[in-house]
DNA sequence: CAAATCGCTCATTTTTTATTGAACTCACTG
DNA sequence: CAGTGAGTTCAATAAAAAATGAGCGATTTG
């Protein structure tokens, strides 16, 4: 991946060097943030694009197989990091990137990390009715540490979500 | 890992109900955030419990193996999310959580995000010089999105880290 | 409707990451 | 100073994650 580099205007297959640069950029975050590589790279190439791209374009610029590309572009649509453009007269799908650093890191926090603290399921619900059948020695810290995850959870929001942001 | 539970207070090479919960809870948290799940487990284990825990209730309450135990908790000493404790009287070093979200975040941000925008090296410094080589149609945007990035590594800082923290 | 294009899915393979444990160092202890 | 316990390191192994690409279905085009 990122293997092929020229100097001028990118023609197809290739990627000038702001744009290995970029993407270098972003695999290197990701790995940080556990994010795979190919995401990262898509994301990087659109991030740099000045237009939006089509998935063929990945495919050859960033050497991505078609399995990558398409799962990858959609994690990233899923994921708020990127929308789909239609364009005139062209069957196929253009993507480009939404860069905006609260957007993204507001649905990362809303969609990989707030579940955790408030799950369908209730799971700190469940840890707080245990703790308080604990000997007395544990209870005490027990009770005050779900309370404090539930904070957590709650900080997610308070924190970095403005409130007209919240739509859903 | 998480295998021995038992129901009242917790013997050597056990875990209860909320201990398992919570470590449960960490370790997938860990994943969204990329982090390995032992060193998920080591921290959980540490958050719930009343009092400090010398490496040994690693390997034996959570079936690490030295290695494991070792690695994660320097792991944890070095961003912060652990400290040393020393007993008197007992040769072994002792852990405890600390459990500050803010100050979690922070040295997250500050260790693994960071450096990638301020960079020794200045990688968005030298992206930005080859983006004045650029030709026109693609000169614009790329000189603003590296603005961005620099921005974004700024953001980083004011968003997250009152000064009262900076101490480095 | 046959052929071509676009893009998705998912079983397999490849690559990466995490874990293990034997071998070691260091510091005490009797 | 031999013996023991705590703790680290790191090469080997196991486990997990990511990437691949063949095989689809859907849509358009001639």
């Amino acid at each position: 991946m990122i293997s092929k580099v020229d100097t001028g205007r990118n023609g197809t297959g290739t990627l000038n060097p702001v744009e290995v640069e970029t993407i270098h950029l972003f695999v290197q975050l990701s790995r940080a943030l556990g994010q795979p590589p190919s995401v990262a790279e898509i994301y990087g190439l659109l991030f740099i694009s000045p237009q939006p791209l089509p998935q063929e374009d990945f495919l050859q610029r960033l050497n991505l197989s078609k399995g990558s590309a398409s799962q990858g572009l959609r994690y990233l649509q899923d994921l708020g990091a990127v929308r789909t453009v239609y364009q005139a007269g062209d069957r196929r799908v253009y993507y480009e990137a939404v860069a905006e650093l609260r957007n993204l890191v507001n649905r990362f926090l809303r969609q990989q990390v707030l579940p955790y603290f408030e799950g369908s399921g209730d799971r700190l619900n469940r840890i707080a009715a245990e703790a308080k059948k604990l000997p007395a020695d544990q209870r005490d810290l027990a009770i005050a540490r779900v309370k404090m995850l539930k904070s957590w959870g709650t900080r997610c929001w308070v924190w970095c979500i403005p409130a007209r942001f919240i739509t859903c």
